[in-house]
DNA sequence: AAACTTAGATACAGGGTTGTATCTAAAAAT
DNA sequence: ATTTTTAGATACAACCCTGTATCTAAGTTT
């Protein structure tokens, strides 16, 4: 950003958190497929000695910048509003998704030539300082209070918002709050028993901004 | 597969089809990001000249291949069993996501520098044959004979069974059959309305081989 | 102020991909 | 049988990425 670049030469903390804002941001732009050091370097206006000095491939080094980029908001399920804090805990997850950070967790996770071993130490340097899923948190908090069944909190249940909101992103790259309502409404509170079951048609039927049956999802098939 | 190969020259549908063939394994094998011209050559075992007097680039290449790939068989939903043709139509779902045409839609979809245009030409290439999501297909057949309220088919609801499995996909990388009867009885049948909506304990409280607590969820936060 | 550490710049050989050009011979069309 | 088409092979320069080595000067420590 200065006109007089070069004049100044970034260290320790200010330095890494170029690198790895780069190479997130990279990862982002491109896809794993063609995460390069040269990249990465290039994007955080460095020198690629510099990175070779710490890691050794692109991969290791997004891994510790998806662990040192910490950020990731626990939902704070509120007093009474189940249905509210299950919105808000989506919605954080949307946010999520859509940053730079999320993206590249995507990039990472679907990349066919995915390394089990990469997986796993995704999990392990990032994901394993929280509890569950988004709406995870939730449900249970709802749960323990007696507002629903705890056997209803199966693996399938706690995963349909996450899940319904990865696909959404994958088919259209966007989700708007009512999309986030619809979910809530439609799939999950159905699932721990407090319904719109069968519903009142009136609150059902407005599937997102209209016109239904303009689904196109992926892997529609 | 000629021990004597290039004795015998390919031409034709029989060039194209080991073209298209290679497309999809590579992508499947490499990703969309290291998808090259030289890799699906080499793997279709012709020359890079042969492909380029035909695509301009390795994307179009594959999407020509994924068109003409037709296989995506639709569900041919029963008599009177709603969950078991569900099931049957998620089981459907699984084998073409683990196919090679399937995870190279997946690589497509996935690709964080995708172009809004390919995914479009996608869709009109590959999926507007079809009429819906596996399970809508389904859904719809019971809807119309009314087993199910038709109001109840939001895009939500008939994305439910897709998200589920592609989430799990990313995740983990194999579906079994225990997990998409999870599917069926704890998030779509409660979904339309034909709970387990508040279910006998013995029947939901197996989440999927056991040990609850493991979900270990993609994008889990 | 001197010594140390290390970011940034440059260079290099090795390897892979690109897009084009050229040649040959096999398969199809006449 | 002759002509036309085109798959397959090879070659090429241009470009990008990889690791490594080397040098300098900025920032830190003493």
């Amino acid at each position: 950003m200065d006109e007089t670049a070069g004049r100044t030469r970034r260290r320790g903390k200010e330095l890494l958190d170029a690198i790895y804002a780069a190479a997130v941001d990279e990862v982002a732009a491109v896809g794993i497929g063609r995460l390069t050091m040269d990249g990465i370097a290039r994007r955080a206006a460095t020198a690629r000695t510099t990175l070779y000095r710490r890691w050794p491939d692109p991969v290791e080094l997004l891994l510790d910048a998806l662990r040192e980029l910490h950020p990731l908001e626990a939902p704070t399920p509120g007093a009474d509003d189940l249905r509210g804090d299950l919105i808000t805990s989506l919605r954080l997850m949307v946010e999520w998704g859509f940053s730079p950070a999320g993206r590249a967790v995507m990039a990472l996770l679907t990349d066919p030539a995915r390394d089990p071993a990469i997986v796993e130490a995704l999990y392990e340097r990032v994901f394993d300082s929280r509890g569950g899923t988004f709406t995870q948190t939730v449900l249970r908090h709802y749960a323990e209070r007696g507002h629903l069944d705890p056997a209803l909190l199966t693996p399938v249940v706690v995963d349909i918002g996450e899940a319904l909101i990865t696909k959404r992103i994958l088919d259209t790259g966007t989700v708007d709050d009512d999309y986030l309502e619809a979910i809530v409404d439609q799939a999950l509170l159905p699932a721990v028993g407090l319904g719109p079951a069968a519903p009142s048609p009136a609150e059902v039927n407005r599937p997102e901004k209209g016109r239904p049956g303009e689904t196109r999802g992926t892997l529609d098939g």
